[in-house]
DNA sequence: AAAAACAGCTTGTATATACAAGATAAAAAT
DNA sequence: ATTTTTATCTTGTATATACAAGCTGTTTTT
């Protein structure tokens, strides 16, 4: 078996994954049995399971003893709240995304959120922001930080209609592990209001998030405003 | 080996929960690696980590490839948009229940937001809101709806200081499996802003979730309003 | 003294196997 | 015809084992 290339259980993750987005299996249906995985892979339950775990932890799936494994109903919802970003979460929706500050070398923020360990603080960050826009409606502004380690030429790289977990594991092999954010219902202010369209006294989601990767002393800080007026955000736990 | 009675790995799970809350592993501390748990429960690799795993999903740990298991940082926001419910979200803070509408029998809603199935729509609902504290300030006001199905006399119980969840697991078995939220920033209305002690133009956090129970057809759903100036809603992934 | 190799820990991935227990439909008993 | 039993699917829990691979400190080499 081979270890170091790309582990079993994770291929067969994405290969359910494609297939329930791609619509071959559809909310309610069946996926095989797990003995049939097994068949099918070459390999044992154990494996198998860690695969369907996976499916449901990111709500694709319901499991149900003695049945089977039966496929969840699609995200309608903007899915940003759950680890795999915006791109992902957005489902059929039109993403399009506007870069306002493009990726520059700095010093952290003085009043910076978060805590920060020295390797961060000695590296300083990079900093960019982006306008997303669904179906055309603004409705996110980003404001992202990222510690400035082993990230070779980062500020040249394309961020408009890629994701940026997308460049992180194309370029850098960088992948989100864990995160935790905080929730605010607040009022912009001027500056925000403007460019997400909306009157100043419009209510809009706030959100901190700190996200950690698998490489170490690389986190990924965000400040995330969205206007809920049109869409929604989603969770799925 | 035990089976009907409880799972090993729950237990285990449970135990090393209970080590960090009560205290006796500190953020950043190192847990027993996974061999010395497998002695300390006689069992083996697989159960231990399904335990594990089990405390990172829920954000109590942080596991490292040839380092070990690391206890989180304690949450200090309010961890209602994990699965575990208010009362044990808020941590060390001060949380007091006050009920306002009793739970009480009833039709579903008209304009319900969730699709009901035929079980759940001929059993009516049981209904019931409550107005949350933490440290005396009202924070989160919740309506809640649950299926009125395998819960004899659920309109007598009381919901003020314990939560709705230790309720269904004490009295009926009931645990909560999976959910789904969806989340917006509005103004409140008049009745909303007065509950939680604010002015109308207060911005304020909607939520509406759909809790998926172990009992088939058992479905929890609540609409949450929650006044973010003093705590804000934290969620770990 | 600095660099490289090693040993011994850790978690990650995987195989093989077993029995418990829920779901379901066919077969047998009433 | 209805109920009960049984067989056979399914997932849930668990044991035992193995090697890969990351981390850390010690030993050896340079």
């Amino acid at each position: 078996m081979l270890k170091k290339e790309f582990p079993l259980y994770k291929k067969v993750f994405d290969d359910l994954k494609l297939l329930i987005d791609s619509g071959k299996y559809q909310k309610g249906a069946l996926l095989p049995s797990e003995n049939e995985l097994c068949k099918t892979y070459k390999t044992t339950r154990v494996t198998i399971r860690q695969a369907l775990s996976g499916l449901m932890t990111i709500g694709y799936i319901t499991r149900h003893h003695g049945k089977g494994s039966i496929v969840s109903e699609p995200k309608n919802g903007l899915g940003i709240l759950s680890i795999s970003g915006v791109t992902e979460g957005v489902g059929n929706q039109t993403l399009t995304t506007l870069i306002l500050q493009k990726p520059v070398k700095q010093k952290w923020p003085a009043d910076f959120s978060y805590e920060l360990n020295e390797e961060e603080l000695s590296h300083g960050c990079i900093f960019f922001t982006r306008l997303r826009h669904i179906n055309d409606i603004p409705v996110l502004y980003e404001e992202t930080y990222i510690g400035n380690i082993n990230l070779p030429r980062f500020t040249s790289k394309k961020l408009d209609n890629a994701s940026l977990f997308k460049v992180l594991k194309t370029f850098y092999d960088i992948e989100v592990k864990e995160g935790e954010q905080k929730i605010w219902a607040i009022h912009g202010d001027k500056k925000i209001s403007s460019l997400l369209n909306i009157k100043i006294s419009h209510p809009i989601v706030h959100m901190k998030r700190r996200l950690q990767t698998n490489i170490k002393d690389v986190n990924i800080f965000s400040s995330v405003y969205c206007n809920t007026a049109e869409y929604f955000l989603q969770d799925y736990f």
